[in-house]
DNA sequence: ATCTTACGATACGGCTCGTAGCGTAAGTCA
DNA sequence: TGACTTACGCTACGAGCCGTATCGTAAGAT
């Protein structure tokens, strides 16, 4: 896999890389994550299937990598103004990722496959999760500035409560998503975030 | 597959099926979902690799009857006298299930399988999924008997809310367990507990 | 005793895997 | 310009799993 420094002889070809990329997220989307091949991949990509392993030591990885520059490209946090408005808004984005089909069928994969595999997992924390978390840690600095959350006392309570808050909303979102297999949609968002916000007698008070 | 009614010649052997659906969860622990075949499984439970297919579709189908099988020996819901305490107890009772090698490495997988796969997606949540949420739905009967929880009004509104509950908690535990990879203890599901119950300014009023 | 179904064993074509070896292409460096 | 280094496409390989079919035998039901 390595083609670390010291360059000299042919580079690798950028074309060929973003084209597997691409040429995994489509298949990916046809033929979800057990039926995907590395030969299938390199067919669509018009690349040879040496090429693949050349860079990616197996499935695995080249999935990873190719769902993690769908994130780039997706996630953002508008700002909306108020905490509620926020997490509401990262919500329905993080829902509209897992719409694609290509996400829907890559990410529980890989995450299962990364419980027995601890390289794979870093490269899934790198690539995503620690994505998706920058997202929360930006909103709770916003909630801080405009007073809706008290300021930072103790560090470390203050890193487990983001923990704890980030686990929450990705969680349930997935869950909801991916697990029930109901949408993630503005009036359930709402209802969601009242709940973050207020617990669950909060929930119960309205409808 | 299909072993349906009238039955009249040879029965299928009882032994057989316990012993193929211990040799899966086993593998699952050894192997991973990836690398589990039908043929290491069929070898493991001293069978023959036709024996499987006559009583399973396929690999998927295998996994989570392997897997459903662990929750109705697992899953509880004792009986605590609060809500926080219940909702703590399943929280622990849930993790504890994902400290297990064959559920770490099947759930996702299954359910990664199940968002391309109609039927599967039925498999899973007659399976596994209603089974959870059914310590959901007891634990709020309990709540409302105690006044801990105003007391039913819309039905509809009732079922959405369990619904989210629902996704909150076990989407939350897996998430911490599976994909942040962090251990769910009592101190953690007490801190959870307070957020689901009072909301996230509950949970930084107190460390 | 007969009938029906499950079982074990074996074999098949088809596919994927991961690696190796080759000649060629595309750059870098003197 | 020419030497060097690396990537590339192609082909081939042994191994393994897949899902199905076939066959003779075993185990219960009637």
């Amino acid at each position: 896999m390595p083609p670390p420094a010291g360059r000299t002889g042919r580079p690798r070809s950028a074309e060929a890389h973003s084209a597997i990329l691409r040429a995994t997220r489509t298949a990916l989307a046809e033929l979800g994550w057990s039926r995907l091949s590395m030969s299938d991949v390199a067919a669509r990509a018009g690349v040879a299937r040496t090429t693949l392993y050349r860079r990616w030591p197996g499935k695995n990885e080249l999935v990873v990598d190719a769902v993690a520059a769908l994130l780039d490209e997706q996630l953002e946090l508008p700002d909306s103004g108020s905490l509620a408005g926020d997490i509401e808004g990262v919500v329905l984005r993080f829902a509209q990722l897992l719409e694609r089909p290509e996400t829907r069928s890559a990410l529980m994969a890989v995450v299962a496959e990364s419980t027995r595999d601890p390289a794979l997992r870093e490269r899934v924390t790198a690539a995503i999760v620690d994505r998706q978390k920058a997202l929360v840690l930006r909103g709770r600095e916003r909630a801080r500035a405009r007073g809706e959350l008290p300021p930072e006392t103790d560090e470390a309570a203050s890193a487990r409560e983001s923990d704890l808050v980030f686990d929450v909303i990705a969680g349930t979102v997935v869950h909801r998503a991916l697990v029930s297999g109901e949408p993630v949609d503005a009036e359930w968002a709402r209802r969601f975030t009242r709940m973050v916000l207020g617990g669950l007698p909060a929930l119960t008070a309205e409808g």
